[in-house]
DNA sequence: AACCGCTTGTGAACGCAGGAACAAAGTCGC
DNA sequence: GCGACTTTGTTCCTGCGTTCACAAGCGGTT
């Protein structure tokens, strides 16, 4: 209950994200002020829940009224972090890389690519999403200049451990990774693991229990997707 | 314990799919056999947790020795339902769907795309990923006709529940989204979300509470930047 | 053939997340 | 001004996931 020092649960802060997508489409359409019931069911939680994701940041609501739409976004982005705009650097420009650095939705939630790295010289002065694809021996000044904490790794796997590597030593804290590959850091470094194929698979063993399951099938289970991943 | 009907939590499924992916990685490398704690240590789990998740398929190691390399993978394969090809829908081709498309890991995971859609004129037509890109028209003949089981959502935000609805009346019944949006399916239907800027937002909460929080920092003189922002 | 070391598989305890029910509080209507 | 309704914030409880620790089993060695 104490506001801020007191550490939210992972899995809380992951839904306080989503509540903030949520509430930022309502503020935009005009919306003041929504219950707790409307907001979980547009965010897919059970509203008990919500109230005590919510309960972490300290009172918030009105109650009899609910809660007011554009404050308690504000409160969230602040509580994540996101209320100012953080750099991050992305390495790895392929496909995927291409796609997060020109992903609008970075932007517009507090974060903003100060670099992008590649080694491959054909990618390297292609501007993508507004800026221009750097060297990697640009990485370490880049980092340090911006004072860049959090890095996104989208190169292929071989060369993801040497990334992380090099992006720890700049001094970067937080890192997104998107290779395949299951990265070792230094203690005190957030790594956080995206891995595409491994959601595919889940999916795929859903359906087949659920193709096989005809004794268990009888209750319907539904996982209540909490979009964490 | 039972082989293979009780359901195996969906935490240890995700695990699975991540040993599985390590398992191939040792065995393109010539090993025979691997022990809990290495196998573990690549993974980045705690080994007794691992040996649990693996109790799931009952017993599939040899005490004092470790697991067969490639009897385990094949096992795992087996549970998670990607011994065989499983035919995949993709909607929406932009940045983050081509990048999708011509990901290489899903295609030596047992899943094929055998459809790309999208609305876009522009896009219709294009070959990517060595396959061409049809009118959403042709969706529903193309599931049905495929008996595809699973599709991916790539698409603009605002199009996404569309899509979802057209997917499941086709015959879809696993669905994974990319699109910041929480999709409401009938029941029946397993949807797992995966949005990019939660994650950059729980990286974001960790850093500024890392930053914050000076009791956790007690070990680590960080040097790094000077903190100002 | 028996011993010993190594590794798996399992049982129990701990902590955490999720859900439902209840009390507090504020607003609207009369 | 007072009552009743609405909605929040909290508390309890149930279940799950994770971790630790130990017994069981197998191979190699003497």
């Amino acid at each position: 209950m104490n506001p801020s020092r007191p550490r939210i649960p992972e899995a809380t802060v992951a839904r306080l994200a989503v509540y903030l997508r949520v509430l930022g489409g309502l503020a935009d359409s005009g919306r003041a002020s929504v219950s707790s019931g409307e907001l979980a069911g547009a965010a897919g939680v059970n509203p008990a829940g919500l109230r005590k994701d919510l309960s972490h940041l300290g009172p918030c609501g009105v109650r009899g009224v609910g809660y007011d739409v554009a404050g308690l976004r504000d409160r969230i982005a602040r509580v994540l972090g996101v209320e100012r705009s953080r750099a991050c650097v992305l390495v790895g420009l392929g496909n995927l890389g291409s796609a997060l650095a020109d992903y609008a939705g970075f932007g517009s939630r507090g974060f903003e690519f100060v670099g992008l790295f590649d080694s491959s010289p054909q990618r390297i002065g292609q501007v993508i999403g507004g800026r221009p694809v750097l060297a990697l021996t640009e990485l370490d000044d880049v980092v340090t200049g911006t004072a860049a904490t959090i890095g996104v790794i989208a190169t292929p796997a071989e060369v993801a451990q040497e990334i992380c590597d090099r992006l720890t030593a700049a001094g970067v804290r937080s890192i997104l990774n998107f290779a395949p590959v299951t990265l070792t850091a230094p203690a005190g470094v957030d790594v956080r693991q995206v891995d595409l194929s491994v959601e595919l698979q889940v999916l795929a063993f859903l359906d087949t229990s659920r193709d096989a399951g005809r004794d268990t099938g009888s209750d319907a289970r539904v996982p209540a997707v909490g979009g964490m991943a």
